[in-house]
DNA sequence: CACCCATCTGCTCATGTGAGCACCACCCGC
DNA sequence: GCGGGTGGTGCTCACATGAGCAGATGGGTG
């Protein structure tokens, strides 16, 4: 008998082995008689039929995850801990697993954090819904960035940070300011405020901070919220922007986009969300694929939520930094509000 | 804690144990560490997962079969055995996987017949290639119905036969005479012939039978070989006929469609057929639908080889005898030459 | 022709796993 | 409030399984 030969029967005996093992759930005792051969070689047949994708064995859950790329993003980023959750075809409800999955991960996190730092957009707002209450005890919750009290959705921001207060039966303290000044002197008067200040003392001394990130195009929400003007996001852009945390524009390098723009920002700096034991950043879709590089390449959060395309593109890139990176493209791809 | 939570809680929890039990390895203990559950109840939660399909499992190669299938239709038929090959879209790749499941049945099956009757057809004939050379030891094999060499393909009929045998270092007996006769009294005469008379005495003491079927339509390989006029065909069919066996053409209650012409027919009976201990039908594909049927349903093969898509087909059909079968519509059926 | 290396085989033994059982908590009707 | 169910839990124990190893096999090479 030639090796292939024997390859190629070995290979017919896994199929058969599989069979009986998995369709009709017999013993490898059991399926060794009706093989003809010893139940040890059935567990090897097996263990070849495992390795050769003969067997796929898949978990069809919309709560499943992907722990091979959740593993593979931690190892590769630096990150404490990853989630990433399958794709579906559509982006609403994708957008809705990932905030599922954000806050599973936040009910399940331990140590609980006494006091969480969160921001707001579209993202968080699902992540608070989906959370259960009771999810936590006493768990206070602090804004970091400025709210959106000119948005179209007046007080969406406050919600948020409310109901996942709420649902732990903790507190929630709002930052009463708007999240970019056009001034600089108004917003050094404003974060010299008592109010304001001792809010954003109190949300550099977070245990924990939750957030999103927008995309750098004109459906940001600081468009709609009249903080920015399209013509605005177009200079960001040409800056080399791809999209913003916590309100600040970030270029794919990580760095500040815009310095004076940034400086009328009001909210936690980017080095103190650097510098946090728990970042978690919570984002999905293929809108936001270039920001959450930037984010995510320059150590900006510690655990990343997102879905299994994300995770693909963040892992293929092979240097993230590549100056081929066409940056007016992305002005153009299609996105919804999320922000800051 | 309603039932209602804590089934959905059970449902989450089955998904991460499943998540850690297939895709990462880990012992129903470890993932009791993991998540803070007992590891009996680790056991419980995949059970579960199994039983809601959470779990998938899948056999992917050429080579698989489908066992539960197989066992419905030994049950449902009273079959010694049946072999049920997933049905690939071509269906020239269909018809070689059933070959090739034909032959490794062959190939295992205890006991080794000493004597094989084999009919031929193009199904035959990739049967006796994918048979593998020294599939057994000393088969002999001898034809059961009258040849082709009529035949646009001359010899077929012969190398299959020999084939067959030959790969099995054993001799191969062939039934020189017509597949049907013009009268009946040059029909009687050659059977009456010591050498056809003696084939046939051989071919009653065969201990398996391995045959397919052909559809009873103008493609039919009778009409290829000028045994049958398409006009002969149509009144077959307006009888009621749905196919041949090994030459004889039967309609859905398994009955002889056309006396006159099933005596004028030679080689071996249907009831021969019916009354052998192993009489191995080979056939898939959609065609051969309505004839499979009217074979497995009045017990003329013992043993069912076939695709996945028949097998259904034979499953579903609450009343195999129902009389709304159009019998005419089974002519216009596309289909290849495949017969008898 | 003898040797060697690589692979495969059947085994022992430690570990992993599922069936079955006693128990407990909770819910419901009386 | 109280028994009787009903479903879930943790356990024992027997069985199934995989790791690791010694010996066999077989094909190629000096």
């Amino acid at each position: 008998m030639t090796p292939a030969d024997s390859t190629a029967a070995n290979e017919l005996l896994a199929v058969r082995a599989a069979e009986l093992y998995y369709e009709e759930n017999k013993t490898q005792d059991e399926i060794g008689a009706i093989l003809r051969v010893t139940r040890w070689k059935v567990g090897r047949l097996l263990a070849q039929a495992r390795e050769r994708g003969i067997i796929r064995i898949e978990i069809v859950h919309p709560r499943a995850r992907r722990l091979a790329l959740e593993r593979d993003l931690a190892a590769r980023f630096g990150l404490k801990d990853a989630v990433v959750v399958p794709a579906p075809a559509d982006e609403v409800e994708l957008q809705a697993r990932v905030s599922e999955a954000a806050a599973d991960w936040l009910v399940s996190h331990r140590p609980v954090p006494r006091l969480l730092g969160v921001s707001w957009g579209r993202t968080l707002h699902q992540v608070a819904e989906a959370l259960p209450s009771g999810w936590s005890t006493a768990v206070n919750v602090v804004q970091i960035n400025g709210g959106v009290s000119l948005s179209k959705r007046p007080g969406t921001a406050a919600a948020t940070a409310v109901m996942i207060a709420q649902k732990a039966g903790g507190q929630a303290t709002l930052l009463p300011s708007p999240a970019i000044l056009e001034r600089l002197e108004t917003k050094k008067a404003i974060e010299g405020d008592r109010t304001v200040g001792g809010v954003l003392a109190m949300a550099r001394g977070a245990s924990a901070y939750l957030y999103s990130a927008g995309v750098a195009d004109t459906s940001s929400v600081h468009v709609d919220s009249g903080y920015l003007t399209p013509a605005d996001i177009a200079r960001l852009v040409e800056r080399g922007a791809v999209g913003d945390v916590i309100g600040r524009y970030i270029t794919a390098d990580g760095t500040i986009a815009d310095p004076e723009l940034d400086a009328r920002t009001l909210g936690l700096g980017l080095e103190e969300l650097r510098a946090a034991a728990w970042s978690i950043l919570v984002i999905g879709g293929e809108a936001k694929h270039p920001v959450a590089r930037a984010i995510v390449t320059h150590g900006l959060c510690s655990v990343l939520v997102t879905d299994e395309h994300t995770a693909r593109a963040l892992l293929d890139e092979h240097d993230a930094s590549s100056p081929d990176l066409a940056p007016h493209d992305l002005a153009t791809t299609a996105s919804r509000e999320d922000a800051p």
